[in-house]
DNA sequence: TATTGTTATACTCTATAACTATA
DNA sequence: TATAGTTATAGAGTATAACAATA
């Protein structure tokens, strides 16, 4: 294929503006699945952020989410209170918080993920062919 | 290419779940696009909405946004102070609002969508072919 | 003395309800 | 009487600053 470093990333301001379009246009449906749980996109984040094993300390989630630490913890804290979230003190630094996610949370998390990763109905008016090199170069974009 | 719908699905499914958290990971940037302008979501949301030409009255745009035409008022209100929109009346009807862009409005609203269009670099690593192949799917998915 | 996290407080955003003007 | 939009008000979310506990 003949190309020049120009071409390749006018491709690719072509290929991302559609791609942030077409997500910017499902983004109610998205927040009305919120919206049903009585979720907010902080809320949503917030379980994005939290696993069940890797304790994550206030600090590093108001730096993660940059916002003021008394943010975080107010965030937190309504995770708290959903059930989603819990609050651990290690024995090395008292000061210190672990904030892991709950049974509950870790499920909520799950079942939000699933319903975020179906695709719209249009996609699957695109041919096989077509999905495969979405799939295919979507993938090499991975870790980048 | 042989396939079945199943298989179809899935491939679906995978394409949409990697551009989902391709467009969630590069959200920061985006969201420090607006902290640099004092803007919120709220006002980027409005800004696309709007154009110079066609108004928008209050209530079509309460019925885009998904929420109370008084949280409409505040939006647009928001918008006006900022001398991004103005509202004007139509002697046709007199208790209807028609709402569009400034100038000022329109500049901010393509710089804005200018930025968020920029792809994120690793994008720019991938082969001309697979950009090629990823902007090409995009545009079939226009309209759907 | 520095750091982690919370509490106190004020400000911004959003929704419900009451209101004004027009149809 | 119904509709378009705004205002009054209360509640939720977010930030800054002061604070308590621990290092």
């Amino acid at each position: 294929m003949p190309t020049t470093p120009k071409a390749s990333a006018a491709l690719a301001r072509q290929a991302w503006g559609r791609m942030f379009d077409y997500l910017m246009r499902t983004a109610p449906e998205r927040s009305r699945a919120l919206g049903r749980r009585g979720l907010t996109p902080n809320d949503a984040r917030g379980l994005a952020s939290l696993d069940r094993d890797r304790g994550r300390t206030m600090r590093s989630l108001a730096g993660e989410w940059e916002c003021d630490a008394s943010n975080a913890t107010w965030i937190v804290d309504r995770l708290e209170r959903f059930g989603f979230a819990e609050r651990r003190t290690i024995a090395s630094d008292r000061r210190v918080k672990l904030v892991v996610l709950t049974v509950k949370g870790e499920r909520v998390r799950a079942e939000l993920l699933d319903e975020f990763h179906t695709p719209p109905p249009g996609l699957l008016r695109l041919s096989p062919r077509d999905l495969a090199a979405l799939a295919r170069a979507l993938e090499k974009l991975g870790g980048v």
